[in-house]
DNA sequence: ACGGCACGGGG
DNA sequence: GTGTACGTGCCGT
């Protein structure tokens, strides 16, 4: 019998691994054997003596090997250190490791994932079609056109009693399962929930904070019943811990996750691919990382490239190193901002234009590691000492004799996402494709950035160096090239150029696309665009624009719709004054219709004067990143903070906080806002406060114009005289 | 005036 | 398990 691999963990108790896979029929459970193995690597004295020193403790048959211990070197003498107890292996290793003094000894193989160990050991892979009996792919991780199976889905959700926050205490108001509502006391509605959950036999449960809140609670409801509340198609759940943590320059807060042993449970908000790319992404992933579904829906898709560099690396025969201590080891800011000039920006061109072209390329930090060979083992390597590809402005030496691991773990993920794209017409898998497509956007963009990062497995700073000063060379030839065609360029960032001009772009494209062996791409054509000034020096603005495509779309950056601590009263504004300045179709057009822009303006001033905007209209929503005690300065968050604090509540850094701003110069927490789980419904917000963030709102789209806020006030007053 | 604080970008 | 650094603008002190 066939089934796809949709779950794979060890069982720590039995020190065996558990397989669920989806056939035709249904569920099947395999249990199979994995010994686990750790690797030391040390000189062949030391090794012997650490065999004798395993067996003291009870480790035999540890076995001599010869192993790849880094990239792009021969093979070393290691030891294998078998590891029968799965639970052990962890302070096994770090037994060894306190043996030997400083660089005496290295370990390897040790913070691998178990389900990746046991796929890379067995030649499976996570949603890989497989052969059940004796456990044989038939299937092949790098098919771009593979076999899916059908995943039954259930969608799970919870309404509680009482207002405001939902918390554990709040009893249980009713459980809707795939829009069938379950309703009864609350005994019974569990207990309806795990017959329906058996009854439907569901592959996949989908919750909205299942991680969060649902899963916890409903688990909660039922402890306090003396029941226990099974999801999953066997007892258990596997549940990690919860933790703040430092990612993308910010703090989030990851709650524990619920993953539920034969089913696969995927918490809509904890999941960026499953938001970014639904199943078919993750899907993708899944197969590509060798990750399974459930695990994979809850990491990053920096995660995910990690992995593939793993199984990459392990499958040509290397060790990969073990990274101890990851969090304390976090970068500290100085060494690399010295040498890295980052991407290359140009200073735009304020106010607006028109007849303008959009050229951006294809995934061009990957595409710029794929086509130069960049990879940690290729820079300054040995074996080309004289080596003429020379990386420019840093003059590092490249790899001429083989392709570096990063490179080759790109390629096809480059090859696939193009393929994706250009099937994404196809009436009938097209939908699927261009999902698959956007999960592998998101492993291209988030590749980049671990070149750079050093807690990254095959980080290396020159790396991140070496691709942006490839970067920017190719953007200021490919400028230039543009300007030789008789094209004005208005603005570059890092992979995009706009060009005002009536030449060929066409064949513009072409022809910066084979200089640099990098597919140069036409983004649209603008009928309008506005690029917009600093507040403070009035020149400059590098990453704030708005333009009009050919085809009535509008792009949008760094402007206020487009963050999510606006209130949506401006984020409305905004986009009225867009869809109304978008009836013109040129620069000249666009400047007469600025008035009637301004009308929009004083409509919204005048609706929030009145006082009868709804609460949601208003809400601030914005991150929490350090404790209560720990702010410095008393603005809106903390006062919201502080109410939530006064009830009780607390927020973990990485949170969000909703918030109205009923008085905005108060110095009283209480005054000043409510915060989302306090409203009342009639509350008096500050009607002026939110006029002058609709003002900052209008000037900010209008300010090229000569509309500053300032203006803008003054307009106001003097109309309202 | 200056520092605290939060957000975006990538497609 | 967890990309960084920077540009930007508002707001509090």
């Amino acid at each position: 019998m066939r089934g796809w691999v949709l779950d794979c963990y060890p069982d720590m108790d039995a020190d065996r691994m558990v397989l669920w896979f989806k056939t035709p029929r249904g569920p099947v459970r395999v249990v199979d054997d994995m010994t686990p193995h750790i690797y030391v690597h040390a000189t062949k004295e030391r090794l012997q003596k650490l065999t004798n020193d395993l067996a003291m403790i009870g480790v035999k048959d540890a076995e001599p090997q010869k192993r790849k211990v880094s990239l792009g070197e021969k093979e070393k003498d290691v030891l294998a250190v078998p590891v029968r107890e799965y639970a052990s292996l962890q302070s096994l290793a770090m037994t060894i490791d306190s043996w030997g003094r400083y660089r005496e000894h290295a370990l390897f193989n040790v913070d691998l994932r178990m389900d990746q160990r046991y796929f890379l050991g067995k030649g499976l892979f996570a949603m890989g079609l497989t052969e059940i009996d004796g456990l044989k792919s038939m299937d092949a991780w790098r098919r771009i056109d593979y076999p899916v199976p059908e995943l039954k889905g259930l969608d799970l959700g919870v309404a509680v009693n009482g207002s405001g926050i939902p918390t554990m205490d709040d009893g249980l108001a009713s459980i809707s399962a795939n829009g069938v509502v379950l309703d009864g006391s609350e005994e019974r509605m569990l207990e309806d929930l795990m017959s329906l959950v058996r009854d439907e036999d569901p592959d996949i449960i989908y919750t909205d904070r299942g991680d969060s809140f649902v899963l916890p609670y409903l688990q909660h409801r039922a402890s306090l019943h003396d029941m226990s509340l099974e999801l999953g198609r066997e007892q258990g759940e596997r549940t990690s811990r919860g933790k703040s943590y430092f990612t993308y320059g910010r703090i989030v807060y990851k709650p524990p996750a619920h993953k539920l042993r034969g089913r696969v449970h995927i918490d809509r908000q904890a999941s960026f691919t499953y938001a970014e790319a639904g199943l078919p992404g993750l899907i993708e992933m899944s197969r590509l990382s060798h990750i399974p579904l459930q695990d994979i829906s809850r990491l990053s898709p920096g995660s995910a490239i990690s992995a593939m560099q793993v199984n990459e690396a392990v499958r040509s025969g290397h060790l990969v190193r073990w990274k101890k201590n990851l969090p304390e080891d976090f970068k500290t800011a100085g060494a690399l901002i010295a040498c890295d000039r980052g991407g290359f920006i140009y200073e735009p061109k304020v106010g607006i234009h028109d007849d303008v072209w959009e050229v951006d390329f294809f995934s061009l930090y990957p595409s710029i590691m794929v086509r130069y060979n960049i990879s940690p083992e290729t820079l300054n390597c040995r074996c080309c000492p004289t080596s003429s590809r020379i990386v420019p402005e840093l003059g590092y030496r490249v790899c001429e004799k083989s392709t570096g691991l990063v490179p080759h773990v790109l390629e096809p993920i480059l090859n696939r996402r193009r393929v994706y794209k250009s099937m994404k017409n196809d009436p009938r898998k097209g939908a699927n494709y261009q999902q698959r497509a956007k999960a592998l956007k998101w492993v291209l963009v988030t590749c980049f950035g671990y070149t750079g990062y050093r807690n990254a497995r095959f980080g290396r700073i020159e790396c991140h160096e070496s691709i942006t000063a490839y970067g920017r060379d190719i953007l200021i030839r490919s400028a230039a090239i543009a300007e030789s065609r008789d094209f004005e360029v208005l603005h570059g960032i890092v992979d995009s150029l706009w060009l005002h001009g009536s030449g060929n772009v066409r064949r513009l494209c072409d022809e910066i696309s084979a200089e640099f062996g990098i597919q140069l791409n036409i983004e649209g054509r603008y009928r309008w665009i506005v690029f917009l000034p600093n507040v403070s020096t009035g020149v400059g603005a590098l990453n704030r624009y708005y333009g009009l495509f050919e085809d009535g779309e509008l792009k949008l950056r760094g402007i206020a719709v487009r963050r999510k601590d606006t209130p949506m009263i401006v984020e409305e504004l905004q986009q009225d004054m867009l869809r109304c300045l978008s009836k013109a179709h040129d620069a000249e057009r666009f400047v007469e219709t600025i008035p009637e822009a301004l009308q929009v303006v004083d409509r919204y001033a005048a609706e929030l004067r009145n006082g009868t905007v709804a609460a949601d209209r208003l809400m601030v929503r914005r991150r929490i990143t350090r404790r209560l005690e720990e702010y410095a300065q008393f603005n809106d968050s903390v006062a919201a903070l502080r109410q939530l604090h006064d009830k009780g509540f607390e927020l973990q850094p990485g949170q969000s906080i909703e918030y109205v701003i009923l008085d905005s110069g108060s110095e009283r927490s209480w005054e000043r806002v409510r915060a989302a789980p306090f409203l009342s419904g009639d509350d008096r917000y500050d009607g002026e406060k939110y006029v002058e963030m609709v003002h900052r709102g209008a000037s900010e789209l209008l300010s090229p114009f000569g509309w500053s806020f300032e203006r803008m006030r003054q307009r106001d007053g003097s109309q309202r005289r």
